[in-house]
DNA sequence: TTGACATGCAAGTGGCGACTTGCATATAAC
DNA sequence: GTTATATGCAAGTCGCCACTTGCATGTCAA
């Protein structure tokens, strides 16, 4: 699997888009923390493992690296990645204005 | 289904993104020609019936725009909805130079 | 009008992916 | 050492989606 599928696939998720709101909210957080965060904030219902597996797909696309400390592994936000979409189709940075 | 959910959706198909590379190459294609370039240039062997269905989704992404004349329908390549991709996360518009 | 061309529609099939379930491992608190 | 905490792994289920198949509709040329 290529490059850009990982990307394309990773961002085709709702619940991967919303976890990456998460992390531009607040970097660095924990499985844990992200759970208990998308439930409150999101009304997201997903298991701790679901969003386990999520976080492994957002980190196969580069979107999210990872820092192993003690038992805890903190989720950093990476949008690099995205930049590929822009400079591969030609968009409009900015609305002209009226 | 929500307009995220479309958009993301339909780029997230390895067939539909080279399609819409083949739009940005070259604009308002019938579906006949876009089948024939997919093939030539692309190496892709999807049917006329496939593509038919994916140009249909980019459509109600919003990323084609049709226009009808007699037996052809031309094909138009609308960039606008990638844009709320870039203002979604927080992207680096440009690289720092070294 | 007859035939060729361009597209549309709809049911059926197969595979991939999101999610669950159950258990395992590792670190820290007591 | 024992328990709770935080995460990892793997098999199984289920629904969605890409693709096919077959036929229908509409347009133009002869």
């Amino acid at each position: 699997m290529n490059e850009d599928t990982d990307l394309f696939k990773a961002i085709g998720d709702a619940t991967r888009r919303t976890i990456l709101d998460e992390l531009t909210s607040k970097d660095g957080q924990t499985l844990f923390e992200i759970c208990g965060r998308l439930t409150m904030k999101h009304g997201l219902a997903s298991s701790r493992q679901a969003i386990s597996q999520h976080l492994t797909v957002l980190e196969q696309a580069g979107l999210v690296h990872t820092r192993r400390q003690g038992r805890y592994k903190f989720h950093h936000l990476d949008t690099g990645p995205l930049r590929s979409i822009v400079e591969r189709w030609p968009i409009d940075r900015e609305e002209p204005n009226p």
